[in-house]
DNA sequence: ACCGGTCATTCCAACGTTGCAGTACTCGTC
DNA sequence: GACGAGTACTGCAACGTTGGAATGACCGGT
């Protein structure tokens, strides 16, 4: 069916070396042979077959990236930056799911035969934990993202969540507020986002001379925004009293802000909110949604640029790199004085 | 490095064709030597070559998917569905994102040598068509999905938009709203979503006996939540009553509630508000978004089960089928009397 | 006229798998 | 006790590509 090297040398009366050597565009070529030759590519429609060329080069051209669930918007758009980053440097994307936290999910995927045709991966676990950090020491390439393992053998790709939710939280306290309530941590965790971020917001109090208070603190199963508004709830009928709420993602924030709402609480008057992750939707609640910026692009081109380099230098790096990216506060009319 | 079926051979004893009979799970191989070469194949972590076999075989196992953004809730929520139903017919998807609406990028990517290894491809075009269905004609098994191409020769999974909207609209009327605006139409346009849905919409006003008013359709460019605020801030400031909005997609029922209820309006008392789609955030809105539910798994399924029928069956289908999910009303606080 | 060196191209083998053809052995049958 | 019909395996070639070695042509320098 579709046209060979084979094809193309015998239309252009050249060996196949040649063609491939046009292809590759190698030095040693006379212009008039690669004219000729090129203009037979075009007139057969030559595309070169991805199954023999990495075969035998070993090269795909296709990277991995494993992450939850495509349908919570943050990783949506996460998936959307780092399949634009990998276009740009003239890579595909397939798209594993490996739901929302089955920590043995994940280290399956890793050893998936999927992935063979793959050049290297970018994984974003929500399940596994530190002390799995020695099986991300797979045979190819990878970059890590996220916050679940730290101490891993490969290269790893973050923010720098305390510092970021620390000024979540300073901002709620400089617009007045000393009564935060905090959504969205996982109980009894002692790693991952929630963990990190509840840090976060705790210094952000010392650092005020605020005492903690257990009592304003939701906890949560996942970080959809089922969860906000199931936490907001329960901490509304418990009746701990509270003016403002730092939701440690914006789904829950968003879910946490429409039960505050529905209970007759007005938004900033009586309870300020504040969210994480910058969705598009924060734009267009109501009120919009203060947020943190956690620099998604620089993220996804990051982690792009750690794997190509990963699969070019070959094996595991000696020193895994660990980047973190920039954050910034938007100001919105949830936290609007 | 990893272990070959020479290796795995080698190991038990046979010949390198045994061993691929035992992946294979050919009938003729005694118990026995079954056995042995399982064991070898366990012990020494065999995975099989993907490149080497879609070489020899033709198959990779990987599907395409082409939609426009990810990032869009929509098509996160879609791209979910299908690789969901892609992982249960044991196949991986390959992602590739097309923009919004480019129509030159759209036809592109069809011939985009990316595709290679891929089995067939599920494409969702944003600003393809109908004039361009000739050139679905690929060589390779392929699933349109949309609104905007019809008479194309593969096979084509879409809704009952017509019918969708006009009850949407139905839904609204029975209400007891007669100035039902809409928001989402695309000026000048023949094809596509929005033009079925402005049909199903005028379609029920017809039903109802009320006569239809061109200032209460409010045009955008893109369906984002951008666009459903800015059309509905344009019909505010153009002074027209209404008394309900359809928004033709959820984006843009949301960006266009926000500011109807910025303006003073009061949602569902003053301006009842429904869309199209059934995205996660409807459920969290403040109020909740009534809408349509248009089947997105029934959609994802059937796409994929007819891609693998066409793969398994080879070439294009003599007659391409047309399958039409089912819809429902789904009704939220944003309707409610 | 011959040599060494660069340039342009070709030849060969391999990557790991699978389809097909073939072989050898076992068995029940007449 | 030879014969077809299975059963259980093996061997070979090929899929389309690329890396490296090999070949040949050409050219300037001696």
């Amino acid at each position: 069916m579709a046209a060979t090297l084979r094809d193309v040398a015998a239309h252009a009366g050249v060996s196949i070396k040649t063609v491939s050597n046009v292809v590759h565009e190698f030095p040693h070529i006379k212009a008039s042979t690669r004219e000729r030759v090129q203009a037979s590519i075009d007139q057969l429609g030559y595309k070169p077959n991805i199954s023999a060329r990495s075969l035998r080069s070993g090269r795909t051209g296709v990277i991995g990236l494993a992450l939850p669930e495509l349908s919570l918007s943050y990783f949506g758009e996460l998936a959307d930056a780092i399949i634009q980053a990998a276009e740009r440097r003239h890579l595909v994307v397939l798209l594993e799911q490996t739901g929302g936290g089955d920590r043995d999910r994940e280290i399956a995927m890793l050893s998936s035969p999927r992935l063979q045709l793959t050049d290297g991966l970018i994984f974003s676990p929500l399940g596994m934990s530190s002390a799995d950090a020695a099986l991300l020491n797979v045979g190819y390439p990878m970059v890590l993202l996220g916050e679940r393992v730290f101490g891993s053998p490969v290269d790893h790709v973050t923010m720098h969540n305390v510092e970021a939710a620390k000024a979540a939280t300073l901002h709620l306290i400089s617009r007045g507020r000393r009564r935060i309530a905090v959504i969205g941590a996982h109980e009894g965790e002692v790693i991952g986002s929630a963990v990190l971020r509840l840090q976060g917001y705790r210094e952000a109090l010392s650092e005020a001379g605020i005492p903690f208070d257990p009592a304003l603190v939701g906890n949560v199963g996942l970080w959809h925004r089922r969860d906000g508004a199931e936490a907001m709830r329960a901490m509304i009928d418990s009746g701990v009293t509270f003016d403002a709420v730092f939701g440690l993602n914006d789904a829950l924030a968003l879910g946490a802000m429409r039960v505050a709402q529905v209970a007759g609480l007005r938004v900033p008057e009586d309870v300020m909110f504040i969210g994480f992750d910058a969705l598009d939707e924060t734009k267009y609640s109501l009120p919009t949604l203060s947020t943190i910026d956690p620099g998604r692009d620089e993220i996804a081109d990051t982690a792009v640029r750690l794997l190509v380099q990963r699969i070019e230098e070959g094996v595991t790096p000696p020193v895994p790199e660990v980047y973190l990216a920039d954050f910034t506060v938007i100001d919105r009319e949830s936290s609007a004085l």
